[in-house]
RNA sequence: GCGAGGAUGGCGAAAUUGGUAGACGCACCAGCCUUAGGAGCUGGCGGUUAACACCUUGGGGGUUCGAGUCCCCCUCCUCGCACCA
């Protein structure tokens, strides 16, 4: 460490900075009077060259910066090496042709805050990232704009970078990736043939969504209250063969797994309520199976009902009824499932048949409607009108018998031998008693289906299967991967429900891997978010393309220690990512059966108190505000709208606050002097303020982390004081991962070299926070009437005699306190 | 309907165990400095009041010496799921 030259500006900033020529006033630059810049950045101009000192002038500084961290390798993992490896994920982004928005450099920057604190800990950080390039997002906005998706994400990946490296990233490009890499996808293809191999993927024709606009199959999760979540169409149903995952024989693992997770507790019930575990039974009516969660109110049961696709709706038609029960089936095959999933008005049709109620013995009725559904429990109810409120409306509106109530409050009523008792003991009394005749099972149905990854589009990785006359269903040898997408230019799907590769017979016929006969390849390429679902896996390992992830690699980095991302993908990905890994394990390929140690989810950005939309022309465009303000203001300034959990509201004036922040950094950087004599208040100012800072950025409260730094200035800038070179030199440490570009420039001016990153963080003297005097707040009543400076060891006797000799406390005390609260060091409450 | 989260100055927001409500910032006001000021510095800034004081964290009740924080009821907002038996 070299002193502080007190020299002229020039030789103390290394001559890095001059003077902007060209100071922009007025309206002719075409940004918003809020995105103009600063006009003290005009400071130093041709006018004063001499007596004013060299500006803070981030653009050129930043630039400065990103070539040098490009030029030493700073953001560069040592993967094989690394002593003490973390690994900070955060989500990847769908490289849009709009460009980065707001909400990616948000996230983005409060992983990279994380990343680099922890790097400053001592750990060797490795933050990769790259593009979620698949899919029909990509799909659908090239066939609207006219240009192949292999042509269109290249330049969008390109974008990408180059707005990602200027928001400051502590990013490791060189194991970047995408997953439309054919170094990548033919991993994904591996991962399939992994599951395969597991017996856990299997084909079957299937009743799916299928989306009329964007023409093919949507997974469960893809519909939104029976629309497309993409385009909002009405989805229909169709039968389709399709592939699919049997994520379902995960579903208690999957929801067991859960407790012991260090994730956001929104996220862990958003999981937890679409795996959707409920426990009941199974219970015959006759040859009717139905299943219920409330065997208790079997005696209250009058009727049962069929879903329309139930395979026994047939059997227990009387001829009468077969027109009708046919027409109404026809008609609910038909009917979208907007209608038949949100509709309150039930539609059904008698069967005129009747089966036993085991419990009571009774005959009742036989019903068919489509508010029972076939992918749920058993695809058939037991109707307890006086009970379930849709039974009811269902008694209501067909004049169904609507019997007796069997509960008053918590006992059962009129429930022969179990009357009396309690809904809880009931419920296991009347299985227990139906089981014993053959009549009952306990059972736990998940509301979690199997994941449908069978897509009829072009873009996306071809699905690793051929079908042969003789040999059947092969998958592609592992050696052949990948198969790769060929390039097609007619890749527009269309109505036939088969995917566009179908129509290239010089493509998807290929020799029988098996028997050398020719064959037919699978024509359907698989779901983006398989994509998604391991690339945490393959980060570590790009550049090594004879595996998907090497054992030694793998053990060393993962699991994920950190992972950052939307709450959108609460379920879809985190789930499927999850399911993934556990499968992974049970084959023996990884030792770990849980992706992500801790997950933590950020807020939306909104602006102005407004949504941010395209429509509405209030999208902020991460460029020109880095460009007017610089990177640095721009990150801090995200971070400090709120907390970082929550979001925040992007209001184009509160930028400037932080910008003046940075430039009284860099001028108590400039102005600082060893001469300057300690300030007892300042020093303690600095303790306090690197032990908040250390404590918020953990618990990802930027926002207060940088309020704190704030205090702090105003502590050492008060009444123009010039700071100890000391007082500054930690507060540059603190201010890096939020400002890295500036932090590293100042550590360079105040005589370092080498990475501020590469620097320990500053750690604080608790001996210095434990002062001597405390303040303690003096109440009468509960009602603050004053506060007195004690001893920290101070006792109840001491500040009471104080405070009465105080005359504006002790006016509000007549006569014998009834009672004294006193907590020490904190306050004195006297009760009269 | 079910589930989750939320409501604090003109605005964005703080308040880690129940213990000074409004830190920090924006906007605004005043002063200093200045040829000039969209710079910098200093001070003010929830409401009522001349003042003492009183009121104030969506509304109402409660527990407590003390409640933004805990409990009960209600209103509104955001997000997720939704005929899941």
């Amino acid at each position: 460490m070299r002193p502080t030259p007190i020299v002229g500006p020039d030789s103390r900033f290394g001559g890095l900075t001059t003077a902007t020529a060209s100071c922009l006033r007025g309206n002719d630059d075409g940004l918003s009077g809020a995105m103009r810049r600063p006009y003290f950045e005009c400071m130093g101009s041709a006018d004063h060259p001499s007596e004013i000192p060299a500006p803070y002038e981030p653009v050129s500084l930043e630039a400065k910066w990103r070539a040098r961290w490009a030029e030493l390798g700073t953001n560069v993992a040592d993967i094989p090496n690394a002593a003490r490896p973390y690994y900070a994920l955060m989500m990847f982004p769908y490289p849009s042709a709009e460009g980065l928005h707001v909400g990616n450099m948000f996230a983005f920057t409060g992983n990279d805050i994380f990343a680099r604190f922890q790097r400053m800990q001592g750990l060797s950080v490795f933050q990769p990232l790259g593009y979620d390039a698949f899919g029909i997002h990509s799909e659908n906005y090239a066939l609207k704009v006219g240009v192949h998706p292999a042509e269109m994400i290249p330049r969008n990946i390109a974008n990408f970078r180059r707005q990602l490296e200027r928001g400051g990233l502590m990013v490791d490009w060189t194991r970047s990736l995408s997953t439309t890499d054919p170094e990548y996808y033919r991993w994904t293809q591996w991962v399939f043939l992994q599951l395969y191999k597991q017996g856990l993927v299997h084909k079957k024709a299937a009743a799916v969504n299928w989306c009329p606009t964007d023409k093919t199959v949507l997974a469960n999760e893809q519909v939104v209250a029976g629309a497309c979540e993409r385009c909002g169409s009405v989805v229909e149903q169709r039968f389709l063969e399709q592939w699919f995952f049997a994520i379902s024989r995960y579903s208690e693992r999957l929801l067991a797994n859960l407790d012991s997770l260090d994730w956001s507790e929104t996220t862990k019930t958003a999981q937890r309520n679409w795996i959707g575990k409920s426990e009941g039974a199974e219970i015959w009516f006759d040859g009717i199976k139905v299943f219920t969660t409330r065997p208790d109110t079997i005696f209250g049961a009058t009727y049962v009902v069929l879903a329309p696709e139930h395979p026994l709706v047939d059997a227990h038609t009387t001829e009468e009824q077969r027109a009708a029960v046919d027409e109404y089936r026809e008609r609910a095959s038909r009917r979208d499932l907007v209608s038949r999933k949100t509709s309150k008005d039930k539609t059904g049709v008698s069967t005129g048949s009747t089966v036993t109620n085991p419990a009571t013995g009774e005959q009742i009725p036989v019903w068919v409607s489509d508010y029972v559904l076939m992918e749920y429990g058993s695809g058939a109810i037991m109707a307890v009108p006086a009970h379930d409120e849709r039974d009811l409306e269902f008694a209501h509106g067909f004049e169904l018998p609507v019997k007796k109530v069997v509960h008053e409050d918590d006992t059962l009523i009129e429930s022969g031998e179990f009357t009396g008792l309690t809904v809880h003991d009931a419920k296991r009394a009347i299985v227990g008693s139906l089981a014993a005749k053959d009549k009952a099972a306990a059972v736990t149905n998940y509301r979690l289906h199997d994941w449908c990854i069978s897509r009829q589009r072009y873009w996306g990785p071809p699905i690793p299967i051929i079908y042969c006359d003789d040999c059947g269903v092969v998958p592609v040898p592992e050696k052949d991967l990948p198969v790769l997408l060929p390039m097609i230019e007619d890749f527009k799907p269309d109505d036939s429900g088969i995917s566009p590769l179908a129509r290239h017979d010089e493509w998807y016929r290929v020799p029988c891997p098996t028997c050398a006969k020719m064959a037919r390849r699978e024509t359907d390429v698989s779901d983006t978010f398989l994509d998604s679902a391991w690339y945490f896996l393959r980060y570590p390992n790009v550049g090594n393309d004879s595996v998907a992830f090497d054992p030694d690699v793998t053990k060393k980095w993962l699991p994920v220690d950190s992972y950052i991302g939307g709450n959108e993908h609460a379920v879809l990905h985190l789930l499927y990512s999850r399911f993934v890994t556990m499968v992974l394990h049970d084959a023996g390929l990884i030792e770990f059966d849980e992706p992500f140690t801790k997950f933590r989810a950020h807020g939306l950005i909104i602006r102005e108190g407004a949504k941010m939309s395209k429509s509405k022309g209030n999208v902020v465009n991460p460029d020109e505000y880095i460009e007017a303000w610089g990177a640095d203001t721009f990150r801090t300034y995200l971070m400090f709208l709120g907390p970082f959990e929550e979001g925040g509201d992007f209001r184009d004036k509160g930028i400037s606050g932080v910008r003046r922040f940075l430039d009284r950094l860099w001028a108590s950087v400039r102005d600082s002097s060893p001469d300057t004599a300690p300030d007892a208040e300042v020093d303690r100012k600095l303790h306090a303020t690197i032990r908040k800072v250390g404590d918020d950025i953990p618990r990802l409260s930027y926002n207060t982390a940088i309020a704190a730094m704030m205090e702090y200035m105003n502590v050492l800038r008060k009444n123009d004081r010039v700071p100890r070179r000391a007082e500054v030199e930690s507060l540059v440490q603190l201010v890096a991962p939020f400002a890295p570009h500036l932090a590293e420039e100042l550590w360079e001016q105040l005589g370092h070299s080498g990475t501020i990153f590469d620097s320990a963080w500053p750690t604080f003297d608790p001996a210095l926070l434990a002062t001597d005097d405390v303040d303690i707040v003096v109440q009468v009543n509960g009602k603050m009437r004053g506060r007195l400076r004690v001893t920290r060891d101070a006792d109840e006797s001491i500040a009471h005699a104080l405070a009465m000799a105080d005359t504006s406390i002790a006016k509000f005390v007549s006569g014998t306190p009834r009672k004294i609260i006193f907590v020490p060091g904190r306050l004195l409450n006297i009760v009269v």
